[in-house]
DNA sequence: AGCATAAATAATAA
DNA sequence: TTATTATTTATGCT
C-alpha cells in the first residue's frame, strides 16, 4: 500500500524524514535500517496486543510526560519523523512495548491495567436516526455542511440526540457526499 | 480490546455465535477453540500483511464467488458467526491467507497483484481512433494538455469514446511530447 | 446475507 | 500539539 516514498521534494527548509532518506546510515551515525525495521515491527506488535495508537500515546504520556500524542505514534510508524527524533523515541517505545507484552502474558486484564485505559470500554451502540431526524439533518446539511460547534449543539438539542452523535453524523455525511460526487465526476459511464 | 463477550443474551430465535458459546467443542463436533484461535491469528496475520478486511473480502469474492463481503470477514474475526458458518469459512480463509503470505515473501508487489489482480481479466482491446477523432483530440490538446476529469468526461461523450480511453490518450500524448521535446512543459506535480 | 452508514482508528492539516 | 479529514471496522436493519 505504501511503496517507498521518493527521496525527493525535500525543500531546504524541511528536515529529511527517515522514510524519505535512502541509505542505511544517516548523519551522526544513526542506523536508519534499524529504525525502519523497528517501526515496522512495532506496528505489528502493537496490533498483536490489540492496542491503538491512541492507547500507546496516552499510556506513554502518563509515564513519560507529554510529547506522545496519537499523531506522534502515527508519525513514528510511518517514519514521517527525523532520524534524530526517531533515535530518541525508539528506546522509549521499545521498552514500553516489551513491558506491555510482558503484562499481556499474564492476561489481557493486566495489559489493560498497564495501559491505563478503562478496562472494558465498550463500543458505543450504533445510533438509529428516525426518518424525521434524517430529514431535518439533511436540510441543515444542505444549508451548511460545516456547522460550528454552537450550531451542532443547537441541532442536537432540537433533535434530542447526543451532541457527539450529531457531530459524527456531519463528518460521515460530508464523507459520503465527497465519495459520491467523486464518482459522478470521474467514473466511467 | 475485546474480552470475552458474556454468554448470555441468546434469545431463542437466534443462532448462538462462536464468540458467545462457552465450551471447547460445539454441537456436531466442531472444535470451537480451534476456530477461536484461528480467528485471532487470522487478524494478526492479515494486519501483518497490511491488508484490510475489504481487500480480503474482495479478493475472496473474486476467486471464490460472492459471500465474502467486508462484513463477513469482520464477523468472522469477531466470531460473530455460527459455528457451522465458521467451520465452512475457516479452511477458505486459511488457504487464501497462506497463499497471500507466500506471495508477500516474494515481494510486496506480488502480494498486491495477488490481492488486487482480477485473475482472468483480459487485456483491453487496443482502441483505434478515427482520423477525425485524432484531429479533434489534438486540437483540444493544443488548448489544454492537462484537462480536468470533468473535461475528459465531456470530450469522451462528444467523441463517443470510452472515458478511460480518452484519459489514457492524453497521458500518452503528454508522454510523447515530453520525450520528444525533452523539456518538462507540464506541471507534473 | 449484505448493504448502508455509525463509530473507531489512522493520517494529515493547521 | 490539537483539530479535522480519510480510511477502516462494526452493526442495525430487513
Amino acid at each position: 500500500k505504501t511503496p517507498l516514498p521518493p527521496a525527493v521534494n525535500i525543500s531546504c527548509g524541511d528536515m529529511a524524514k527517515v522514510g524519505q532518506l535512502i541509505g542505511s546510515t544517516g548523519e551522526e551515525g544513526i542506523n536508519l535500517d534499524e529504525i525502519r525495521e523497528f517501526a515496522k515491527n512495532f506496528k505489528i506488535r502493537r496490533l498483536s496486543l490489540g492496542l491503538t495508537q491512541t492507547q500507546v500515546g496516552q499510556a506513554l504520556t502518563a509515564t513519560e510526560g507529554p510529547a506522545y500524542s496519537q499523531s506522534a505514534i502515527c508519525r513514528f510508524e510511518k517514519l514521517d519523523i527525523t532520524p534524530k527524533s526517531a533515535q530518541k523515541l525508539k528506546p522509549v517505545l521499545e521498552k514500553w512495548l516489551a513491558e506491555a507484552e510482558h503484562w499481556n502474558q499474564k492476561g489481557q486484564q493486566n495489559l489493560m491495567e498497564f495501559v491505563g485505559g478503562e478496562p472494558s470500554k465498550k463500543r458505543k451502540r450504533r445510533t438509529s436516526f428516525t426518518p424525521q431526524a434524517i430529514e431535518v439533518l439533511n436540510s441543515y446539511f444542505d444549508k451548511n455542511a460545516l456547522p460550528t460547534g454552537q450550531e451542532i449543539t443547537e441541532m442536537a438539542r432540537e433533535l434530542n440526540y447526543d451532541r457527539e452523535v450529531v457531530r459524527v453524523w456531519f463528518c460521515n455525511r460530508r464523507q459520503t457526499l465527497k465519495n459520491t460526487s467523486k464518482i459522478n465526476v470521474f467514473q466511467v459511464q
